[in-house]
DNA sequence: CTGAAAGCGCTAACAA
DNA sequence: TTGTTAGCGCTTTCAG
């Protein structure tokens, strides 16, 4: 009796003494095998340990919890075995919906879970065509700005270490920081773009591979905070200082940004909100399932500057 | 016909190419119903966003994933109602078995788990008087090594900020601090102990606190890592220094320990064996019942000396 | 308004 | 070896 509207309340009360008594739990597998619906959705991600997203996968399960549904998480590595894995393990365990990050190169997986009709919300980064909606944040637009900070303190050398180009978001920054070049007419300089991995250590050999040209960048935009924090040891290592011989922006606004000397200018990304804003997305997916409103979410980044930039002729 | 052994080879083929075909998905919910048995973990933790977490959570993941396990996860707050809920549920999903983590005051709903037999693991935390097995980092003896490590420079005014004294974790590094304090025959000083609740903002305001002391502490012993940032921000705020002024120890070592500058001293945690020795112990109650060893499995932690702490006569 | 019955998709036990 | 059947715990439907 679920609540319904012709159960005298003095019933109720009965009934709840008992269900307290007998420390009855209703089984919710009987339950999901019946009503074709488990209230759980799955959330695959890349990688717990990038400190992007312990964020998101809170503003995921708050917000779901709030509507009343739990969520099975799965971390993939960035493997796309373990992307594939994941989605064969949700499939397996009927949840209602997915929120997922993929690798770019795994459209497969999309394309066969859009043909099933699933419900699946893209998180952070969009798989080019394909049909699901996605909750990101503007990466380009993101980069872009970070750039144009840089070249409105006066910088014209300016390099960029990009992510793994594999994935979109990389892709989407080195676009914006491209865009802020051409826009301001600028040169371009493609030794001047190094390609790392998003670790702490590519950006150590990024910097490193930077500082030891010729014509060393006097400012440099770097993906993520992450491997920002392996530059500014690269920098260090050679005796440089931050931002007198080199100014440097990075992106995430990770909790190290603010506590590193000198101070990190970065891009804050509004994390909570995107886990947030997808376990919405998806669930109101889920609940009525016509999609009311299915374009892109689109996130605004926000630039924090700190010490770690300054003009060119402030020296 | 799940791998039974007579059945021949071409058969299995032929209907594997069915399987293929019509791409059917074996239905986990009423393989899960029938069973009883849903090959899915609880994993309940405080808090995500504590860099301890998510290295822990990937432990716990990659593990039982090996042994064919999926996990559900909910995160707490460190908030008694929502570990409550949590609980609650995990045995509506029914879960197999549960990995958590609950602030020392809510014993009872370990004891209304107890009563029912439910498999369970505690992890980095254990509730007094429990009888689940636990997995946990020796804290007292961490805190004792990381204490000792002061003393033996020379220092006799050791301060310590706690953690939330609620939570067992905090008494257990307080004990080994008193202990190494007894040991080594120094004075105790009970304002020299202030209680933080092991956020970067209660460090710093402990810390503070300690600094404005007439007869203020020439090191301190911080009960975890996000503390001691905000510790070094209050130092530098006083126009103090690391560690000529004052030296200090964290604890977890954190990413950001190896980073800021000076260098944190720490006590670094095996995080992800934590979560792997958690689903290892878990999933062997689950599989085989009988419990060939439920001794709690104690971690050790190890300190790593960098920068911030130094002798008292080294000056 | 209350009670009985069917069935969700699977596995295990049993019969053929 | 193969096919049939009961039943896991719930919800929904339909009859009383």
């Amino acid at each position: 009796m679920n609540d319904k509207p012709d159960v005298s309340e003095e019933t109720k009360k009965k009934i709840q003494k008992v269900i307290d008594k007998l420390g009855y739990n209703p089984n919710g597998i009987a339950r999901g095998l019946v009503l074709q619906k488990t209230h759980t959705i799955g959330l695959i991600i890349p990688d717990i340990s990038n400190p992007f997203f312990p964020e998101v996968a809170k503003g995921v399960e708050d917000r779901a919890r709030e509507l009343n549904y739990s969520v099975i998480f799965c971390n993939t590595d960035n493997d796309k075995k373990r992307e594939k894995e994941a989605i064969d393990l949700m499939k397996s365990k009927h949840v209602d919906g997915i929120i997922l990050s993929l690798s770019i190169s795994n459209k497969e997986e999309i394309y066969k879970l859009e043909e099933k009709n699933f419900d699946v919300v893209q998180i952070d980064r969009k798989i080019p065509d394909s049909n699901y909606q996605a909750v990101v944040i503007d990466n380009t637009l993101g980069a872009y700005n970070a750039t144009s900070h840089l070249i409105e303190l006066g910088h014209t050398d300016i390099a960029h270490i990009t992510g793994d180009l594999e994935i979109q978001t990389s892709q989407d920054r080195l676009e914006g920081f491209k865009r802020a070049i051409g826009t301001f007419d600028l040169d371009y300089k493609e030794k001047w773009i190094v390609e790392g991995d998003f670790s702490k250590e590519s950006g150590y050999k990024a910097m490193k591979n930077l500082l030891t040209l010729e014509d060393r960048p006097k400012a440099v935009f770097i993906a993520n905070d992450l491997m920002a924090i392996g530059a500014y040891e690269a920098i260090f290592e050679m005796g440089l200082e931050i931002p007198q011989d080199i100014s440097v922006v990075g992106y995430d606004d990770i909790e190290i940004a603010s506590i590193i000397k000198p101070g990190l200018t970065t891009m804050t990304q509004p994390k909570y909100k995107l886990g947030q804003a997808a376990a919405d997305v998806l669930i109101s997916k889920i609940d009525n399932k016509r999609n009311i409103n299915d374009e892109d979410i689109i996130l605004n980044p926000k630039l924090i500057i700190r010490d770690s930039t300054r003009g060119y002729e402030d020296e």
